[in-house]
DNA sequence: CTGTGTGCAAACACTTTGCAGGTGT
DNA sequence: ACACCTGCAAAGTGTTTGCACACAG
């Protein structure tokens, strides 16, 4: 299992034509691992070997520009990020144009769902969309399942 | 016109029951006067008088908690404000439960979208949305009249 | 007069940058 | 061998806190 996640990220690694460094490798099973959006925090956090704040926030950079992760809007003003979906293509800079989160006010676990579709909108005449970003807040199935005592 | 952004401004101080102070009331007008969600920053450049970094902050938390004004979601990871709608009552942190808001990538103005309603979304099993923020990335319509040469 | 808002200073937290040395290919 | 990663130090930027004084009600 755990060598399945990190067969995972080294072949991502390769997809994307990067450098294999345990770092990377590291920090892509974590975000394969856990399902849900990560800050630089998180990943500090929860990383089994000791690296640099820095080296985190120079591979998650890389890993933005490359396009393996995107980022996941937050109402705390802090960044995470999560694993761009599989038809999420590696074109330059230009994802998936829409990426809808869940965020859990119970365990503050924000994840992705990939298969809810955000409707056409009516937008004001004149606007143009390119990308639209739906964080929905409330309660995740565990949380709901588990009522807090 | 001004004198109606003021009294707008001193209304909803009065409304929301909290003490009419010069800084209040500026950083008020600004919101009125703007229809673009602010950072803490923006409005610090913008206000005439000059008021410390800091009471724009304790001023904005304020705001928040009273619910005169509700966070705008940024890609940048630099928190927004912008002034509650009209049917965003003060039910003590309880608001109107949905935010639509465009950022136009050409000016980077965030402007709300009132009168865009999400649609409801079909959430996977178990899972339970208390509120929506949608931030819908493009051009607006000043920017698409005005192509960039 | 009393409670709250404001300014200042300082602490704290988050993120970026420069450089020297180490590592992947 | 070379390019690029990484760690460390330091600077830059955003945000919070403590305290004394000022001000609104």
């Amino acid at each position: 299992m755990t060598k399945t996640i990190e067969n995972q990220s080294q072949t991502m690694l390769t997809r994307f034509k990067l450098r294999h460094t345990q770092g990377r490798i590291d920090i892509l099973m974590l975000f394969n691992q856990f399902q849900f959006a990560l800050s630089n925090a998180d990943i500090e956090e929860n990383i089994g070997a000791q690296y640099d704040r820095v080296t985190i926030y120079r591979t998650l950079k890389t890993f933005l520009d490359k396009g393996l992760i995107h980022k996941v809007l937050d109402d705390s003003g802090i960044l995470k990020y999560a694993l761009c979906s599989h038809d999420c293509h590696e074109e330059e800079g230009h994802h998936h144009h829409q990426h809808v989160h869940f965020k859990c006010i119970g365990c503050g676990q924000t994840n992705c769902l990939e298969h809810v579709e955000i409707p056409n909108l009516l937008l004001p005449e004149g606007y143009k969309a390119e990308e639209a970003n739906l964080l929905i807040s409330g309660t995740c199935k565990a949380c709901n399942e588990k009522p807090k005592k």
